[in-house]
DNA sequence: AGAGTTTTTCTATATCGTGAAACATACACC
DNA sequence: GGTGTATGTTTCACGATATAGAAAAACTCT
């Protein structure tokens, strides 16, 4: 009765959960990571050696850290993608006509990441970007829940929850799917202090060549700032109507000529 | 006769030379990854589906791409790093005051690695962002050089050689000695179109509070942009003087509190 | 010297790599 | 337009191999 066999490496499975556990964990110990994953800190131990050696990891004095390799793949990850490339030549053609900070996220397993914002240049700014947010309490991502149906919806709040960040926070469901329908209804989404306090965001979501969400763009800033709803939607919308279209020709061109 | 047992994992280390291959091989299919790397297509398959499921990699009809996630910890590898974070404001500080484009590279593994630049905004630029470089094409690599012994210098280069960029970069040994002595007499770097067509850059180095080299710091530009030199390198070294102090203090007052 | 860690060693056993076969897709040719 | 061929992907079973973790050894602080 052996059970049906894996159709994946646990062992890098394993690997990549202490790789996970580094990146939460502010810095931990062999023994941290052994006691916060439930394993002999021996085997943490030589997981973490295997990711270092690969450079994943970095070992300073007796604490480990994400290693700078990561950062190499990850701004690969982001360029190599061309549609994406196709999102941030937009992102930034809006931020400077607007001079509004404009952001560009996309969907990924469940949750949002801010990959493009206008603003990465400040001191203290570009804090959003490669960040995790939750879909419900942001606009972006009630612009992008609005866009799929009731299993998908389902199926993510499952997986995440809808955890209060905020006072303002909609943390039930009914709320939640009143809040979509408006959405829909509208066509694009607000934010107001959901998810932090004083930034306030509206959204629109951008859909993929196949009609799937490919993610969503926004303008945020203090609530002052963003009190003219409905005319920065339209300026949004503008926007990402043009950006579908270059999606749209992009797609078709790639798959006439059969490049990659 | 037993070899010695080794200290990693082979199996994670496996799949993250997939994970390598993948991004250094522009969208491949499962079959390019088997050839690439001399396994069996059910073995890169495998793997593949592995990396997969932890995000790190995405199947996009049949080929193979970085996923996002990989940014996600890029970026996280970057903020987290507090040493990072102080060179980071120190660059835009230099950027903001001399209207130059100001780079800061850290060493990683025999290569630098560019982490800021003052230019991301842009539409077409940033392009440095996250690659790799060699060390003896680019000003900021001169200065990292300039700053080891003479056995981590050949060490370097009998892992990356010293690969032509142009028709001015150093290729022999014997011309990069003469050029490393000279950086060391005169404190700075000067990349003239070494490694790009129409790009030079002055670097000065950033030792970290233990007297290792850190990092490099540079400016650059088209030629005609970058002319006074001497005047350039005077802006950075002083600039990387408060930036050393900075990050002495720094590491004075993490050991004596026992933080992290 | 001793308490708390990290690192190495060692072995039963769970996991992996792969050839072969099943499956999927595209295209050429009557 | 259906059938054959080619190309590429995915599943499976099993012998070969690499792994998890206990325990002990090496550090590192007081």
């Amino acid at each position: 009765m052996t059970g049906s066999p894996p159709r994946t490496h646990k062992t890098t499975e394993t690997s990549l959960e202490v790789l996970d556990a580094v990146a939460e964990m502010d810095d931990p110990t062999v023994s941290e990571v052994g006691s916060e994953l439930d394993m002999a800190v021996s085997t943490a131990h030589k997981h973490l050696q295997t990711l270092r050696e690969s450079g994943l990891v970095v070992k300073r004095d007796d604490r480990y850290q994400l290693g700078l390799k990561l950062f190499h793949l990850g701004t690969a990850a982001k360029r190599r993608d061309s549609q994406l490339m196709l999102a941030r030549e937009k992102t930034y053609e809006i931020a400077d006509r607007t001079s509004e900070v404009v952001n560009f996220s996309v969907l990924e397993n469940g949750r949002a990441i801010t990959i493009f914002d206008s603003l990465d240049t400040g001191t203290l700014q570009g804090f959003q970007r490669g960040q995790y947010f939750y879909l419900h309490s942001t606009a972006a991502g009630k612009a992008m829940l609005a866009e799929m149906d009731d299993a998908e919806i389902e199926s993510i709040i499952d997986q995440w929850g809808l955890p209060k960040m905020t006072e303002y926070t909609i943390t039930d469901r009914e709320t939640l799917d009143e809040e979509l329908d408006l959405v829909r209804r509208r066509g694009y989404a607000v934010n107001e202090q959901e998810s932090w306090e004083n930034l306030k965001a509206v959204a629109v979501p951008v859909l993929g060549s196949d009609g799937e969400v490919l993610g969503a763009m926004d303008i945020s800033g203090p609530p002052h700032r963003i009190s003219y709803e409905r005319s920065i939607a339209r300026t949004l919308s503008h926007g990402v109507e043009q950006l579908e279209r270059a999606l749209e020709s992009h797609t078709v061109l790639e798959s006439r000529w059969n490049v990659r």
